[in-house]
DNA sequence: CTGAAAGCGCTTACAG
DNA sequence: CTGAAAGCGCTTACAG
């Protein structure tokens, strides 16, 4: 492999140069700078990233930690993380808990992302105390998607729960609905985060700002997956009069709920209205009324407010001059609030009595 | 940050020990081991892996490169490989292609790969002979998931493409239809790879042997996404009389189906029955009938075939110790074909006339 | 604008 | 089983 010393040599200048050179500094003749690119093209020079990354400090990763990747919330927020991550020179470093508390705690708790990443991206992950005392400890810049619980010091991204859950709810009412049902996340599954918390108390203020009362019985507690939204549905169904619509904590629950509702006879929208939260790229296959969260711009956002700080990357193949990631202290203390959107679609209708 | 040095003076021993030690190698006494062990904990040691990779030449990095992981198959596959690989102490470096040829050329051509990761899986990732060329010089192991082209020495995991579009066409013939479309993948989409290719022949061979003949006015090309499947079936039944039966080459092409058909007044199974491939994790909630594949099994197979040659990973919370990925030479020739299975549900039913 | 030299923090023959 | 020492391939003050 050719290393920096032939460049170098090649090209007539120190080591220092052919560095300074093959990264964009503005401390080089341009004469020299050709000369540099020129023997680094013509020898197929590639930086050792180990060596660099030793000799600078610097990894030009970040870390990005989701849930799961197959829901589709994490599926497009990492898509959109990834585009902007390698668009500006970064690699990706991803994680997915899997739902599993070991997995979590190895991750953020030793230091298996220490010196491996310049920065972080957790994405709706739950976090205890330990937890942010490990990555306070890391001493690097981070970014927490989804409300719950932050990181001092870290900005946050994401929409407001408490605002689309009453939205959703109200929609349902409007419809003339009074018994109206709440599926959404356990408190128990690591995958819920805190949002699930946020999403029950706008249904329940929704209610009462109606004058209705949340009735404990129609709000069934399950993950926020297709199976657990067929699960709470059946076990809605199972406690007897059934509600004549429900609001699903995420699009996916509410897929299950449209599944369980099919197999024990009832029909969508005549029968019992449905509507979640996300707007999923099958809501729209699925006839399903949602409110329409923009996930992809989140991870952007979110990207974006982790690197710019240091502005953008240099057009040079070679460069290894990236935006360095923002550092404690010049954090914006609120999160960034992004807009949701009510979608209705043909899941939601009067109920048949109305 | 403590290094090595420190642990080395409080353990009473060289850092050669310390390194020895930490990753669990066996020429350390068990006493010394312990020794080691105590005052890394008790300092807290984490290795720098910058400086661990410049010295022992490894990486612990593995790349995983996939067209989209929003897309049900890669982001299940995804998922499986990064559990295997995070047990198994390797990192993941994820790489989004997202159908951007620019993005498939950095990646696959330029050096970003060289020295960045110990291997790679490329996940459906169409391959031109110059990308073969560079991933080659490389000179890292690798897995190819999905048909088409492959680079030499590296093994492949995939289903019988031709073999799974032939059941679901046979599907379609054994339930009595004869116009059966097919939607498939444009030859240029950067997405389809070549398993279009391989899905269309099924198509035509089953035709062929139900003693019919493949008409070009039912076959139409679009990208495989829902979009793709709408905006081919949308085409398809502007073409005149409509079939009754569409076999799209995967399950998101087969929603898209089911849209544009009820956007078009027509029922399925009714009218037209819709059939795909993969058991989407929605195929139950549409009641889609399909040919189910393994994607996480495809997945957990590729890492593993990667990963096995040199054992698993030391129980040792500090060992470095992982395994090393297989080097060329010690490959199966043929590639590791899994089994599909062919699911019927609600959207493949009998022709009306029938 | 450029170079000589130290140093980043490990691992690996080599010797014992 | 253990240690001294070289070396991995860069970047960064420092000096000019």
């Amino acid at each position: 492999m050719t290393k920096i010393d032939d460049v170098a040599r090649l090209a007539g200048v120190s080591t220092a140069t052919v560095s300074r050179a093959l990264r964009g500094l503005p401390t080089v003749s341009a004469a020299t700078r050709r000369r540099v690119l020129a023997a680094a093209e013509q020898l197929q020079y590639a930086v050792s990233p180990s060596a660099s990354r030793l000799a600078g400090g610097r990894t030009g990763t970040v870390a990005v930690v989701v849930p799961r990747i197959t829901r589709w919330f994490f599926g497009t927020v990492v898509e959109s993380v990834e585009e902007f991550l390698h668009q500006s020179g970064y690699d990706l470093l991803l994680y997915n808990l899997g739902g599993r508390e070991q997995t979590r705690q190895r991750v953020l708790r030793t230091a298996s992302l220490h010196k491996r990443v310049d920065a972080v991206i957790l994405v709706a992950t739950p976090l205890r105390p330990a937890d942010v005392a490990a990555l306070t400890k890391l001493e690097i810049p981070g970014v927490t998607i989804s409300s719950g619980s932050g990181v001092p010091g870290w900005p946050c991204v994401r929409i407001d729960d408490v605002a689309a859950a009453r939205t959703a709810t109200r929609h349902l009412l409007d419809l003339g609905h009074t018994r109206i049902a709440h599926i959404s996340g356990d408190p128990d599954d690591e995958l819920a985060f805190t949002t699930h918390l946020d999403r029950r108390r706008g249904y329940q203020e929704a209610l009462r700002a109606a004058g209705l009362r949340a009735d404990p019985s129609l709000d069934v507690e399950s993950r926020f997956t297709i199976d657990g939204g067929n699960r709470a549905t059946a076990e809605l169904l199972a406690r007897g009069e059934p509600p004549t619509a429900i609001f699903a904590a995420c699009d996916e629950m509410a897929m299950g709920a449209m599944t369980a509702l099919r197999d024990a006879g009832l029909r969508v929208p005549q029968d019992v209205s449905v509507i979640g939260i996300d707007d999923h790229d099958l809501a729209g296959v699925l006839g399903l009324s949602t409110i329409a969260q923009p996930a992809a711009e989140q991870g952007l956002l979110a990207a974006r407010i982790l690197l710019d700080p240091l502005g953008a990357r240099s057009a040079d193949p070679y460069a290894g001059q990236v935006p360095r990631p923002r550092t404690d202290g010049d954090q914006p203390a609120a999160p960034v609030i992004l807009p949701t959107r009510l979608v209705v679609r043909e899941s939601t209708a009067p109920p048949r009595a109305h």
